[in-house]
DNA sequence: TGTCGGCCTATACCTTGGTATAGGGTTCCC
DNA sequence: GGGAACCCTATACCAAGGTATAGGCCGACA
């Protein structure tokens, strides 16, 4: 529909020079930073840049599939979507990837329409992902710079209990808790209580069912 | 691994009788609850049961296609996970099947361990997922008792705002808010407020963002 | 008509939360 | 030894939350 409003890239990586040159023509001319590569090893070289990207894969490579390619990425926690092209794949295959959580799976010969829309979801998905995961990642920095006495008491604040209640649990007196909470909430950036809440759900802590 | 520890269903829709034998006997061998159908509307005409299941299904069915029967049980809400089976599929099938949600998609001939392992896999994510539905459902439930003014203020509450910001913010007095807010978590049994924002996040009231 | 539920307000009283100020202690490190 | 960070406590005071009691207004419904 629209064209990308921010720089976005695609890495493709197939053997064969003429589908490199074509896969990067049509995908410059939508307006993305393109990259290209004969082979894995020469992708895993490459820096990825801190932007939304996708990775569009000839299944069939050389030394190494592009399905254990798929989760070697996995592995090394390495998130970029992928989009899989094939000449020769089956069924076993395509459902193998799309499991492992591949956006997409064509085969050659494909019409660039298709390509084109893979890559549109595969980059809007990886945008959303950047942006979730960025904000975990502040949350977490923050939370790390809780002692651990302050993590002890957010966790029981965020689970529901008075200031009173955690003191007896922990064998402290009430005030020290009042320190330490209002210590938590200063750290954690939390301008209210939802807020803190909200923030240990978002970090896994806590309790869950209602 | 370990059998079906309760009663969960599997059910088969195949125009093949042979494959419905085979396949209702290996299930039951399994202490799973097996119905079959040769047709996608006699499966409709049967009530699903309110327990674990899942779908097995031919993508070749007579007078509808077995991706056209999932999309139409994903347009009435029916949430069933869904096994393709399939003797003359394409990877373009299976892409779209998988896509659109199916738990796997295996192709004829397949080993019984390999359906077994995706019934397994299917029941295992229903069962979950009705875990999850039946909470929120309560939940739901319970908010729905709330009057408009509780339901507002209940937003405001677990948005962070104090009484007082809430009182300016609707034009009523702190003793009010105080009233609803206290409705609110009587009426949603909720315990604290920690219970009552992790309630609002799973209704989607509220804000997002850290 | 009466009654019920939702809605709004007020007074009064108590509990809980939050912070400032001021101590005390420890361990670790320069 | 001095500083820094963490930990614990106390007093005092004020803000915010919570509930009981009591009352008035309105619209729906039997």
């Amino acid at each position: 529909m629209t064209a990308p409003m921010d720089s976005a890239h695609v890495f493709v990586v197939d053997d064969d020079g003429a589908i490199r040159e074509a896969l990067s023509s049509l995908f410059r001319s939508m307006g993305f930073d393109v990259r290209s590569f004969s082979t894995a090893m020469e992708f895993m070289a490459h820096d990825l840049p801190d932007l939304p990207s996708c990775l569009v894969l000839d299944i069939r490579l050389p030394l190494i599939s592009g399905l254990e390619f798929q989760s070697q990425l996995a592995r090394q926690n390495i998130h970029i979507p992928i989009i899989f092209m094939t000449g020769h794949g089956d069924i076993p295959m395509s459902v193998r990837a799309m499991k492992a959580g591949a956006v997409d799976f064509l085969t050659k010969p494909f019409r660039d329409q298709d390509m084109l829309d893979a890559v549109a979801s595969a980059i809007s998905f990886d945008r959303s992902r950047r942006l979730d995961e960025k904000s975990l990642l502040s949350l977490r920095e923050r939370y790390s710079t809780l002692s651990p006495r302050e993590q002890e008491v957010m966790a029981h604040v965020t689970s529901g209990l008075l200031n009173k209640q955690i003191a007896g649990k922990m064998s402290l007196s009430e005030i020290t808790i009042k320190i330490h909470r209002g210590h938590a909430m200063k750290k954690m950036q939390a301008r209210s209580l939802a807020d803190l809440v909200t923030m240990a759900r978002s970090l896994g802590l806590g309790h869950n069912g209602h």
